[in-house]
DNA sequence: ACCTGAAGCATAGCGTCGTTATGCTTCAGG
DNA sequence: CCTGAAGCATAACGACGCTATGCTTCAGGT
């Protein structure tokens, strides 16, 4: 029977890989351009070291774009639910563009091929989160049973990701994304069903959250 | 007096800068990397003709993107005002996502660095065109008197942006920008003061324009 | 206890990238 | 006719991603 488990190597390999994405991760975070050599320089190892772990430079970015989506998952995690699931919605919006804001850089790469990650099911994951919030908010009438809550859901998704590029990419200032933010997802729940004025106490509850 | 008035030069410069755009935007429409040899290889010229007309690559990218912009401005102005301000705020929608998935290599690189730009008239012009359309369905009464143009402008943009980059690169399919783009578009304008039925009929007819 | 073979890594080099220095050609203005 | 600046071709430079090669290390079999 061929061994299918690979031997553990004397370096734990995972451990230079974790390094690696961290480093690429700084320099995207200083604006610092992720090149090869400016990896290993600070970490000590060769550039042989990116080819053994990840195969050449496009597997380093697939590294990098997945730590995006695990530090944006971590940081829907900490949204906890309440009575309230459209004030819960509001939260992960507000969660998530705060994750945005605070790795602008990282969440550009995470976009520039999101459709090849190395997990895709740690993306189906996040939103996953965002339509279960949705689905509560059908269970306790606030929406209408006929509101599809993947739609509610894909359509909070596009138009926080667009609202964010726009602040990141500096066509919009900061107090633009806190004055519209608010107000387009009231007007995606409004649509979906809820009340008016009810529904904006609870994004208005969930966005302040963002601080 | 010196002379401001630059001469004209015997091979009239401006013709080369439009050849050297138009390259890069065929390569960029055929997925090719645009690269300062592949740009010059079709046209007959040498490298230095992209220093002497755009001073190196990052001023060829500024003027791709100012074509991507004259483009987009272009394919706007096809839209002809109606009676029905609101349909005509969903046609410039669709007009806008038309450009963009008919163009997408070279949508992306408009928003690389969409905050500086040669000509930022030439944005605002054709931001202006939304604003317009939303202020006239203030004055007829569709929007209420409270509702912000700019901002109804604004939250159109940014999730026509939104949908149009998750389609564009590959994490949601054509059909969901079709199914999604008309239903947010109406949230947004019933949030404005639109009576929904009425806005539901407006946006079905101006997105249909899409074809 | 020795041998074997694969994995991890360092070194050196290749081709290509954007960029620049240099010199030739062309032509308007005096 | 002379002068000087603009446009362009050539060649070269440093930095980039990538790869070929050989050394070191150590688990697993005999």
């Amino acid at each position: 029977m061929v061994c299918i488990i690979r031997r553990v190597p004397r370096t734990a390999s995972a451990a230079v890989r974790l390094v690696l994405v961290e480093r690429a991760a700084q320099l995207l975070a200083r604006r610092d351009p992720v090149t090869l050599r400016a990896l290993v320089d600070g970490t000590g190892a060769s550039t042989m070291a990116v080819y053994t772990h990840f195969g050449g430079m496009p597997g380093l970015w697939r590294a990098v774009r997945q730590e995006g989506l695990t530090r944006l998952a971590a940081r829907l995690d900490r949204v906890r639910p309440t009575a309230d699931p459209v004030r819960d919605l509001a939260a992960l919006g507000a969660a998530y563009v705060d994750n945005a804001l605070a790795n602008p850089a990282l969440y550009r790469t995470m976009y520039d091929a999101v459709a090849e990650l190395d997990d895709p099911r740690a993306a189906a994951g996040a939103f996953g989160v965002l339509v279960a919030a949705a689905v509560r908010a059908r269970e306790q009438g606030r929406f209408t049973d006929s509101a599809d809550p993947e739609a509610v859901a894909t359509q909070m998704w596009a138009t926080g990701h667009g609202l964010t590029m726009l602040v990141i990419t500096g066509v919009l200032p900061r107090e633009a994304l806190m004055a519209h933010a608010p107000a387009v997802l009231t007007a995606l729940f409004v649509a979906a069903g809820d009340d008016g004025e009810r529904c904006r106490r609870s994004v208005q509850v969930g966005w302040s959250t963002l601080g």
